[in-house]
DNA sequence: AGACTGTATGCTGTAGGCAGTTGACCAAAA
DNA sequence: TTTTGGTCAACTGCCTACAGCATACAGTCT
């Protein structure tokens, strides 16, 4: 029946189809937010970011519903789209329950432990403390959400991957002034880490996980005394006439 | 300067404008998919969809998007929707989840406690109890979820909550049919649970949580092996004429 | 002078419509 | 019989258009 397996080829990268606009325009929003050019509580009137963008307004409310899906924006039906105001205790919760995902990974990870998974593991911490050492902290810190994101899928649990992956990509906004700081500490933290999957230690895993994200946690909110960090704007200021009501008080 | 202070008033429940169509089709669709009337694996065709709501196809697009965004649904680009099949697998790390977030919960709930937030989860407790006595099963499955979100309310975690209640409402299509089955042990569990957190014992609470949640989870598990509960049928079976391929392999 | 009411304007929600693409079906060739 | 090419229907992606609402502004009355 299978003439030629060309369907067992596997590494076929699925030929690039041409992205939708929706998906074009949420990363294009999404850089916008977080590089500051869209500032927390502004409003984004569809029609607006249509003509900047050049497309028309459908793509943009579908990117702008899923930019509501992962917490980006806010959504209130009659007003429209406003970019979201995080704040300080939001953070905290949204490192409080990455830690709590992380940790679970770890734990799991080390329960269903492959040598080719510990291996990729080793490679990956490698090649982020050979960045440290070069002080190439961008590469460093993508490095790192790799080795995070490689742990979670160790865990075996896709769900579990798929959540965590979600609440990190909202950590990311306050996360990366973060990371510059604890350069050298996080990666002895993660050989640690990786030497308790290897031994299958879970236990021991969960609990470096543990006071790893912790760390970080905690790092950020003394951050938070010295600068606000998405600075919550008294928002608008592009307005061309008219700045809308924070409505509904 | 307001000379008649209604503003004050607070209790006015801010009048009920008219919900948006992309939500009541969210809702319709959601009763579908979890009662059956759309066959997991299914093509979902916007048109078809618009015509059998009455409505056009941006609120059903916008509403698919929602869908896909907890899970429901899985969007293929140029392809549109079909109905997500779960797999046992998926069940089981999705109740996996669940139980480490109410198990979070409950031990943050019982270090915040408050005498009120007591007093609501033994009302709570109460109105399970009779419910059960009374034999009102979904009376006494809805009390339950009523009495979950409190303990998450009370853990203070509102993203920790809202997370939970994403993954509450996906475990709902599986849960439903076994929450039947444990109906009394589960609310001696429930009222454990309560004192545990009332006498502020954050591990214990934490432990009840994770028996009563790992509990539900075994209990699904024993019961799939009865009775694959949502049938990845062989799917289609309603287009006109031609049934469109799996794609893409 | 202050407050209230009528009017204008911008925005969202929804509908309808067109073009490009996909995949199925069918016929002809190897 | 198997394969190859062509044809066609259906569907998605996107755009344009319209109606309703909310807010801001201005005029008017007390």
């Amino acid at each position: 029946m299978p003439r030629s397996d060309l369907a067992g080829k596997a590494a076929t990268p699925r030929i690039a189809r041409p992205v939708p606009l929706r998906e074009s325009v949420f990363e294009a929003l999404l850089e916008l937010i977080i590089n500051g050019s869209l500032h927390p509580g502004q409003h984004l009137a569809e029609s607006e970011l249509a003509e900047m963008l050049g497309v028309s307004r459908q793509p943009i409310r579908e990117a702008l519903q899923l930019l509501s899906g992962e917490g980006w924006v806010d959504l209130h039906p009659g007003h429209g789209a406003f970019v979201h105001a995080p704040t300080a205790e939001e953070a905290d919760q949204l490192l409080a329950v990455r830690s709590l995902l992380e940790t679970e990974a770890a734990t799991l990870a080390a329960r269903n432990r492959t040598d080719e998974g510990v291996a990729r593991l080793r490679a990956l911490c490698a090649r982020g403390l050979a960045a440290i050492e070069a002080d190439e902290i961008d590469n460093a810190v993508a490095i790192n959400s790799e080795l995070h994101a490689t742990v979670m899928e160790l865990s075996g649990n896709t769900v579990l991957a798929e959540l965590a992956a979600q609440v990190s990509r909202r950590v990311r906004w306050y996360h990366t002034p973060v990371a510059r700081q604890r350069g050298r500490a996080s990666w002895e933290e993660h050989t640690a880490l990786i030497d308790a999957i290897a031994a299958g230690d879970a236990d021991r895993a969960g609990e470096i996980m543990k006071d790893h994200t912790e760390q970080t946690r905690r790092l950020y909110l003394s951050q938070l005394g010295e600068e606000e960090p998405p600075q919550p704007l008294p928002n608008n200021r592009r307005r061309k006439r008219r700045a809308p009501a924070p409505f509904g008080g």
